[in-house]
DNA sequence: TTGCGTGCAAAGGTTTTGCATGGCA
DNA sequence: TGCCATGCAAAACCTTTGCACGCAA
């Protein structure tokens, strides 16, 4: 009796692949869908959703909701499922979504459990605000 | 020829006091409009958005869509758009939105337009974890 | 052969838009 | 009286679910 995620699919192989191929980039379902479309490789929508959530169980794929609200993002993470001393930073301007590492950011992990009692996930938390290169402008 | 925003009505009055009568609650659209029609002074769905959104322009109202992805919350701000020393987060296993005053913040800010160049703005920024009574269980 | 994966169609939910009516100034 | 605001209905979206068929093991 197989359990869940027991079979191999060319679907969910070409799917991964495509992630990992652009680490640290963020896409959309319907961009992925168009993706396939156009190389003549259509994956069903459905498909692709079931299999993004498989990939975020597993610590794959990491799925942001950011704040234009119009559909989710997902990205591939290149090590293991902690990703930590990384900030998340997107800019409202250029809608860039920047990587930051930082030690800093341990400190205030720290804090925020010993002080307040809030077990953070950084991985999961985006920074809003405006990169250096809009500010220039 | 009045513009946008020219005149006063009932929605806009009630809905704003609402608001205001509960600074740092978040309320879903949902919950706005249960809340009005068990008053038995319905506001339209419709002009909620509308409203709210006019709010947000004005810096009035903050919007947030957070990671569960069901539907944005809105929340009225006190002070100027600053809304400094304060962190949001959520927990993500009772749902919680809760508010830290924290020092720690404000060297965080400094630190990462310093180091980083990046101008955050912490009041649109949510943090995701599990808060103190959560680990607890 | 077994039963998981796929994808179409349809449902579900939130948010937006069209348009006639209502109400402020 | 002029014109913005309202709210119903319907559309537009993104995402999830039901179900029959296909395919990996």
């Amino acid at each position: 009796m197989a359990a869940k995620g027991a079979y191999h699919t060319r679907q969910q192989e070409e799917l991964l692949k495509y992630l990992k191929a652009t680490p640290g980039e963020h896409h959309t379902v319907a961009q992925i869908r168009d993706h396939f479309s156009l190389q003549q490789r259509a994956i069903g929508t459905t498909t692709i959703y079931r299999q993004l959530e498989r990939f975020v169980e597993e610590g794959t794929v990491r799925k942001y909701l950011l704040e234009t609200g119009d559909s989710a993002c997902y990205e591939y993470v290149e090590h293991a499922p902690a990703c930590s001393g990384h900030f998340h930073c997107k800019c409202e301007q250029c809608g860039r979504l920047i990587h930051l590492d930082c030690d800093e950011l341990q400190e205030l992990r720290d804090h925020l459990l010993g002080e307040h009692g809030f077990a953070w996930d950084a991985g999961r938390t985006v920074f809003y605000g405006v990169c250096r290169e809009c500010r220039a402008d």
